[in-house]
DNA sequence: CGGCAAACCTGCGAGC
DNA sequence: TGCTCGCAGGTTTGCC
């Protein structure tokens, strides 16, 4: 499921439902995610206090009192559930289930297993193996038009490969890279090293404003995605190219009988959805 | 190093 | 109905 906007509407459910609860029970049903979870895994959260829930690009950061932190990644299909009642029997992809001392229970599922848990210190977040890479945040003032062009300066790579490059910038995927390329006017096929100036610029506001109306509407559901309450995502219905192979272009009006409509072509083995006559 | 394909694993929808 | 095939929102590895 998960790019930033739907990993950002995870953390806001996880966090009106943890912050303030002392973790009673940890069960790991299946420890052989992607990597495989620390021996000492239930034993190092049971007992601890939830302090806080963070993202740092399509990870959640979920804190601890003593110092802790849990870091989980969703992958392609995984899920935070939140129970407040009785929970439903656990499934076979409820790999990991918490449960708190005002009675909620959080299952981690993922039928993919791409997803991943692990521990942390909160003062080696910054050198931890998996956050050390990552670029900056889209949505962080700092990144703006010239300090996209800086880091997109001298890339051959299409700019499609380029944005899915997380040391570039951390938290696109597939339907947002494909989103804000339509939005900002820009070929994916364009050289990554040709976007500078006008062209950065629109496509750094092209990403932000995706990015923030996506969290505004809960994120995307596609085939799983829900919100960890249960609720759907509704940012889908909002898509301008993804997905939507033949359909007309919104921003063009021309016969789609004539021109085909929306593109898909394949780019390093994923789909790249896009309009041919806007986006150059 | 850059760029690309494949691998990891399971489920689902389309088509026959 | 039931099978096979292709495809899926991510990340890492390995090859040229």
């Amino acid at each position: 499921m998960p790019e930033l906007p739907e990993v950002e509407t995870v953390r806001r459910a996880l966090a009106a439902k943890l912050v303030g609860r002392r973790i009673t029970r940890v069960e790991v049903r299946r420890s052989d995610l992607r990597l495989p979870l620390p021996e000492d895994f239930a034993a190092r959260l049971e007992g601890r206090r939830v302090t806080g829930v963070a993202r740092r690009a399509k990870y959640l950061l979920i804190g601890l009192d003593g110092g802790g932190v849990l870091l989980a990644h969703l992958g392609m299909s995984g899920r935070m559930l939140l129970f407040d009642g009785a929970p439903p029997p656990p499934g076979p992809h409820d790999h990991v289930i918490v449960e708190t001392d005002a009675g909620t229970a959080l299952y981690f599922n993922d039928a993919r297993r791409f997803g991943l848990m692990t521990l942390s210190d909160e003062g080696k977040l910054a050198s931890h193996p998996l956050l050390r890479h990552l670029g900056p945040e889209p949505l962080s003032e700092a990144l703006n038009g010239p300090a996209l062009a800086a880091a997109l300066a001298g890339r051959n790579a299409t700019i499609k490969a380029v944005l899915f490059d997380q040391r570039i910038m951390a938290g696109l995927g597939n339907i947002y890279i494909c989103e804000s390329l339509f939005r900002a006017g820009l070929s994916p096929r364009r050289r990554a090293g040709t976007v500078v100036g006008k062209r950065a610029e629109r496509l750094i506001r092209a990403i932000k404003s995706v990015l923030g109306q996506a969290i505004a509407a809960g994120g995307a559901t596609l085939r799983d995605h829900r919100q960890p309450t249960g609720e759907l995502g509704y940012f889908q219905h909002a898509f301008a190219v993804y997905g939507r192979q033949g359909e007309p272009c919104p921003g063009c009006d021309c016969d789609v009988t004539r021109t085909g409509g929306i593109r898909r072509i394949v780019q390093s083995a994923r789909s790249t959805f896009f309009c041919p006559r806007r986006q150059r």
